[in-house]
DNA sequence: CGGATTTGACCGGCGC
DNA sequence: GCGCCGGTCAAATCCG
């Protein structure tokens, strides 16, 4: 900008002309101090001529005088700079030549000035034209992006109903105590759909990082104010979501309460492997309530949250916790068992829970949105759903032969946790992949289900639906570089602290169930 | 001051 | 049998 902003670099077009010799030479002379007589009238002379150009006019025929007068316009700088610099500045030009007329270079100074001022208008303008495209552009984005959410979420919605309806004849869907850890999780889910997974929790929790305790590292940022505003916006648009909402601000105001229930934490602990702290809540929402959770983080990405559920209520779920429930069972069987009607333009993506858990209601959802992927186990549920072959990873899956434990990867809690063969203790396992919430990625928490589940299938046993919704898919997924990542950081996740996650889970179950009857017994 | 969280100690299970 | 690891308990601490 600066040299072109002086416009010198018009001038400089023509500076060839103006190392002739005519001027030079003589010129030069006046550069020195010790200046002859002789010299000081050719200055003189030279300043005469200088004098008698017409800057201004635009009429003159004489090319040379058109030269000259170019040159006149860098006449000083041919004095100072012998040609060498033409684009000197014009205070360069006016410090060297004092004796040269002023009144010309004046002119000139002016005549650039007013260029450039012209010039800088120009851009100026260009600028605030850029900045104008640039905005509506944005605009233009954002509304688009809106609409195609709005139009995602009726799409989802519909798909719910469907699910809904479809579950209703699963009544361990619906059932209380995994449904309030069900809530939890479509909570959280929630939460995350909303990009606001972090820092809805961290909400939860009365003191930011209490709850989240080993997360609080990555949780001390979640302070957050209670209400965003994109939550809110995402809430008011879905249905399902108003109802988590409330249960959000429920939360929001009654320091422990998470998930709809209320959890205290009684405990934390390192966990082998994992730097992250492992927090230990139980819920309170009833005297002697058995059923704990556990919060984590994934080793390999600590975005990923992972809270395994136990046992089941001794309670009746608040109606927040219900209706959050009744959304998360929804979700949760759209992701595992789920029945979505394919007439929605949504794949069939049930078939891997339908087929690895074709009773299942509940098992492990996995939720990836962008900002904060987070698996949760669900130990609450019904187990009776998987029949346990042995106390081995081998799991007997109903109408689908048994699974090997060649078939699941390790840390694929899905399948460990959903067969714990416990009478009162089932495993929900919940991950957020994305801020996106089920409503609103109900298809690709499918699609995200199915990505994680595959291994655990048997080659042979995969059906041909399975294999085109798998197709589809990966498609779908491999085309969203976001879910992508996510997607990868959950499964990578899954699969190495999944072990941990799994085996835990899996010993938990057996004594908490323990304890959980005691508990019940007294 | 009450409630929640933190943290160290203890206990039990499991593998070597 | 011993050590490691994970889970739980309870006292101490913190915070509103």
């Amino acid at each position: 900008m600066g040299k072109a902003g002086w416009g010198l670099t018009l001038d400089t077009s023509e500076p060839l002309e103006l190392l002739s010799p005519r001027w030079n030479f003589p010129v030069k002379p006046a550069m020195f101090s010790g200046m002859s007589p002789k010299m000081a009238d050719e200055k003189n002379s030279n300043r005469k001529v200088l004098s008698e150009v017409d800057f201004f006019s635009t009429s003159k025929s004489n090319h040379d005088q058109i030269i000259i007068k170019k040159e006149n316009s860098h006449a000083t700088e041919l004095d100072v700079n012998t040609g060498l610099h033409l684009h000197t500045t014009n205070s360069d030009q006016s410090s060297v030549d004092d004796g040269v007329s002023s009144s010309g270079e004046d002119k000139q100074a002016k005549n650039k000035l007013t260029i450039l001022q012209v010039e800088l208008e120009k851009m100026n303008t260009e600028n605030q034209r850029l900045r104008g495209m640039l905005s509506q552009v944005s605009n233009n984005y954002t509304a688009l992006q809106m609409h195609i959410a709005n139009e995602i979420q009726k799409q989802q919605n519909s798909s719910k109903q469907i699910v809904l309806q479809d579950q209703k004849p699963v009544p361990q869907l619906i059932q209380l105590p995994p449904t309030s850890h069900d809530s939890s999780s479509s909570e959280e889910r929630t939460q995350s759909g909303s990009t606001l997974n972090a820092i809805e929790l961290s909400k939860n929790a009365k003191r930011t990082g209490r709850e989240n305790t080993p997360d609080s590292d990555t949780w001390v940022s979640n302070k957050i104010p209670k209400l965003n505003t994109t939550k809110n916006i995402e809430q008011a648009n879905d249905p399902t979501m108003r109802k988590a909402r409330v249960s959000v601000r429920a939360r929001s105001e009654a320091p422990m309460i998470t998930d709809g229930c209320q959890w205290r934490k009684y405990g934390q602990k390192m966990a082998k492997g994992n730097p992250c702290p492992r927090a230990y809540y139980r819920c309170t929402m009833a005297v002697g309530c058995p059923v704990r959770k556990q919060v984590q983080r994934c080793v390999d990405d600590q975005t990923i949250l992972i809270t395994t559920y136990e046992g089941t209520h001794n309670h009746p779920l608040p109606p927040a916790a219900l209706a959050m429930a009744s959304t998360t069972s929804a979700a949760a069987s759209m992701l595992l068992s789920g029945s979505i009607s394919s007439a929605d333009g949504l794949m069939n993506q049930n078939v891997l829970a339908r087929s690895i858990l074709p009773n299942a209601s509940s098992i492990a959802t996995i939720s990836a949105s962008a900002p904060f992927p987070t698996i949760t186990l669900d130990l609450t549920h019904n187990p009776n759903q998987y029949q346990r072959i042995n106390n081995s990873n081998q799991f007997q899956v109903p109408h689908q032969g048994h699974i090997s434990s060649q078939n699941f990867q390790p840390g694929m809690a899905i399948p460990l946790q959903s067969i714990p063969g416990n009478g009162d203790v089932g495993v929900y396992n919940q991950s957020r992949f994305s801020g996106l919430q089920l409503s609103h990625d109900m298809e690709s928490n499918q699609l995200r289900a199915h990505q994680v589940t595959p291994p655990q299938f048997n080659k042979g046993q995969v059906n041909t639906s399975f294999s085109d919704s798998l197709s589809a898919a990966t498609a779908a997924i491999t085309a969203d570089p976001n879910f992508t990542a996510a997607l990868a950081a959950a499964i990578s996740s899954i699969m190495s602290g999944g072990n941990t996650s799994t085996t835990t889970t899996t010993s938990h179950t057996t004594t908490n169930n323990h304890k959980a009857s005691n508990l019940h017994g007294n």
